[in-house]
DNA sequence: TTACGATGTATGCGGTGTTCACATTAAGGT
DNA sequence: ACCTTAATGTGAACACCGCATACATCGTAA
């Protein structure tokens, strides 16, 4: 990997900024996550990281798909591959689980609007979401796997924030996984109950 | 209102300040919300604006509580006092179309953690949640309002940040709303199904 | 009238993003 | 082996920012 120090050319400073980055994201939250901590962080001048990213929103935009990546490893290793309504909950408690241990990462992937200039960040979420399409469709194939994709989405994404605001009871991970399993359960219900042509509004959301 | 220019005395800074941030964050985001260029904006000095804010955190808290007794007109001005599944899709409708239209005032109502020490904003944000709640009791008389409301609240919570992500179709308005009332429909239609006793988990998650 | 508290100003410090000219180095063709 | 070249890191500099401190101004009430 890196050079050893005292080199003027530093090895690999893009992978050391990125690691920089998230340990003052740890640290001090993403008050603290600014170009010049993390230059003097890796050990170098204040300007070097412009030399692997053009300016800050795009040091945070990598340190954002990153987030994103790790995100979907987390779900998958909740369950391979998800089939059944209790292996979908285990998966939303695991994104829930995942905003509440790494705060200040998940506010950073979600916080600035998701700019359509980053490849990386914007490949990287619709990776999610179709990993999440995919649980979907093995789960409930009689309904449109885009819009009930979306409103799982959205339910479970909104139970992160609500957690993260401080809006629900985070004291225990067993009240979190409760309350997260209890939102899912409402929704996949609904779904089981409705035929595959009750289910129309479904189908119109996306035409 | 405020005193002509040219006294030394602004007359109500304290207001002008809450507007010109509003200005700010509608033109440049929330990264052109700073106090200098609110003092500027004002046309006072940069530190005239100490007098009435703690410091930038309680100025951002303050319009933040702005956006969300807004938030509360807006969710009141959709139906009155909501009591049926479809009234409740409205209000939620209406959540999300407050988000889409201020979009970098929604995310500085939600982009940092709730600090408990801004009593303004902590009340203002407890009484949202008490008046979705409200509106659960009396759509659902059967079922436990705390638990239900907060999966509602999640639910139309992610759906606003999913489509101000550009996850989703923010084309029409008619693409938007069908989308949050087929996502809330499904939700409801599950409590309906749902005997109280069976709901049973949501009685455990807030104890 | 005068003292005082509230409000606004001037100045300065340290930190930040960003640019630009320059230094150093690795790599490769002759 | 040498020299060119592009990649990479440095340093100084600019404008901006949050914030603290000392000072100026003004309404008000004793």
């Amino acid at each position: 990997m890196s050079q050893a120090s005292g080199t003027y050319h530093h090895g690999d400073l893009r992978a050391a900024c990125l690691r920089a980055a998230r340990e003052l994201l740890e640290e001090d939250g993403s008050a603290g996550l600014s170009l010049r901590a993390v230059a003097r962080r890796a050990g170098v001048s204040a300007t070097a990281p412009y030399r692997h990213f053009a300016d800050r929103d795009a040091l945070v935009s990598a340190v954002a798909a990153q987030g994103y990546r790790e995100l979907a490893e987390h779900l998958a290793a909740a369950h391979p591959s998800p089939s059944t309504p209790d292996e979908l909950a285990a998966v939303a408690v695991a994104y829930v689980r995942f905003a509440l241990e790494r705060p200040a990462l998940f506010r950073v992937m979600f916080a600035e609007p998701c700019d359509p200039d980053s490849e990386e960040r914007v490949g990287a979420t619709t990776a999610i979401s179709e990993y999440v399409r995919g649980i979907v469709r093995r789960t409930f194939p009689g309904v449109d796997p885009d819009a009930l994709s979306t409103t799982v989405w959205a339910l479970v994404h909104g139970l992160a924030f609500l957690h993260l605001d401080g809006k629900l009871d985070t004291s225990t991970p067993e009240a979190v996984a409760g309350q997260v399993r209890a939102a899912v359960h409402a929704l996949f219900t609904a779904s089981a109950a409705l035929s595959p042509t009750t289910a129309a509004p479904y189908v119109r959301a996306e035409a």
